[in-house]
DNA sequence: CTTGACGGGTGTACGGCGTACACCTACCGT
DNA sequence: ACGGTAGGTGTACGCCGTACACCCGTCAAG
């Protein structure tokens, strides 16, 4: 069996590696199984070579989740054209909002580099930028968009941050509370959850629409603006 | 010279060491050089003790940062008594957001320890508990105050995510984009970093009132709460 | 055709991390 | 006097990010 291989052997063992393909590795694997899990070595393995030859392509590991931000900011939609202001901040937060939904991690890392740099992601700011541009075009002044930017806050992004969700999703907690002693310790998170789940029919589902709840939110906050905006 | 030493020598080396001492020295590093560079040989080493000492008061470092919140969760007032519901809940949050800007690293770890447990810490727990008490005691029915609790989300705590703080903050940004790219790249931000310099006096300073500005918003959420709540 | 630069993958190594596990020691109630 | 227990110690393991030297294929200039 002659042992010199050419070029065409058998199936190539892999693609030549790029700056993208190291983010969308990356992001894959921060998909499944959390950001915490995710090493430049992992990243490394997935893409079937030495966890050095990623540094060609990213320069540390900060900077390869700044990479991964401007992924994920490229999956936001663009604006809609030849609508309203408020229809077209609408769809943009809710395609940002899909965007989360999709990578639970996102919103954490965001929040993380984006404190830990003195700016945004490029691409960060260009989403915001042409979410100004947004506002400017129905007609805001500065001043109120100036303000209408800090309203919106966590929520430009798409975040609820969620801060009890009824369904689990994170660990399946060691130590569970006994419910009895639940109701005694937070009375009325006790009554809201036993009021959401016995409407709306199933007792097993959440009985809270996190759409609907976001979106109601949303709206509020759009239709406070709009006021504010005929009255200046 | 007698090697002999009793218990009454010098000065007595250290204190006892405790869970309260542990999770208060963690939340001093922490505030002093971010959390990333907080370690348990760090605390440990701030405590002059060995490392796996501290594992006698803390479970692990998840279980520490846990701890950590509730110390900070405990920093938030207590509600206000004798007032109508929208000034006690403004006075709790901004209470809140008081102990965010003394502890800039809290949101990121309580939004990443919130996403990776089945429920909140019970110190953040109780807090949304008595939230919706001052809801509740303010005459709101249980579907709106379900949704108040959605709408006022990362506000709950304080949070302004702060997108773009106009004043750095963090690392002094190596590669310094010059002004005039800025300009060209995001028109509208600049446009309206402008303009927010230009009013307000002196062209230094941020010229953006970020205090006043957290309050703006607040309070068009909670109008417009109060607004839902007279017609419903 | 030789050569030298260079882009990109490799191998080794270092210091720091969280923490499992065995140990030692002072104090306590019996 | 003595066994238990609470609390501090020492050692060690496996993972992490990444600095540094290397090596090899390609390609342009001589």
């Amino acid at each position: 069996m002659v042992a010199i291989t050419t070029q065409a052997d058998a199936a190539q063992p892999r693609a030549p590696l790029s700056r993208g393909r190291v983010l969308s590795t990356a992001v894959a694997l921060a998909d499944e199984g959390g950001v915490e899990a995710l090493s430049m070595r992992r990243i490394a393995q997935a893409l079937g070579v030495v966890p050095m030859a990623l540094y060609k392509h990213v320069a540390n590991k900060n900077e390869l989740l700044d990479g991964m931000i401007d992924v994920l900011v490229g999956e936001i939609d663009p604006p809609a054209r030849d609508t309203g202001w408020q229809t077209a901040v609408r769809l943009r937060v809710l395609s940002a909002r899909r965007m989360l939904l999709r990578h639970p991690w996102a919103s954490e890392v965001i929040e993380a580099r984006t404190k830990a740099r003195a700016t945004p992601t490029p691409a960060v700011m260009a989403y915001l930028d042409s979410m100004i541009g947004i506002f400017r075009a129905g007609g805001f002044s500065l001043d109120l968009v100036h303000h209408a930017m800090h309203v919106m806050g966590s929520r430009l992004l798409g975040f609820s941050q969620e801060l009890f969700q009824d369904s689990p999703g994170g660990e399946p907690d060691p130590d569970a509370p006994p419910p009895e002693e639940m109701a005694a310790r937070y009375p009325h998170i006790t009554e809201l959850a036993m009021a959401v789940a016995h409407d709306e029919g199933s007792v097993v589902g959440s009985g809270c629409d996190d759409q609907f709840e976001f979106e109601f939110a949303l709206d509020l906050t759009l239709d406070g603006l709009e006021r504010l905006r005929g009255t200046a």
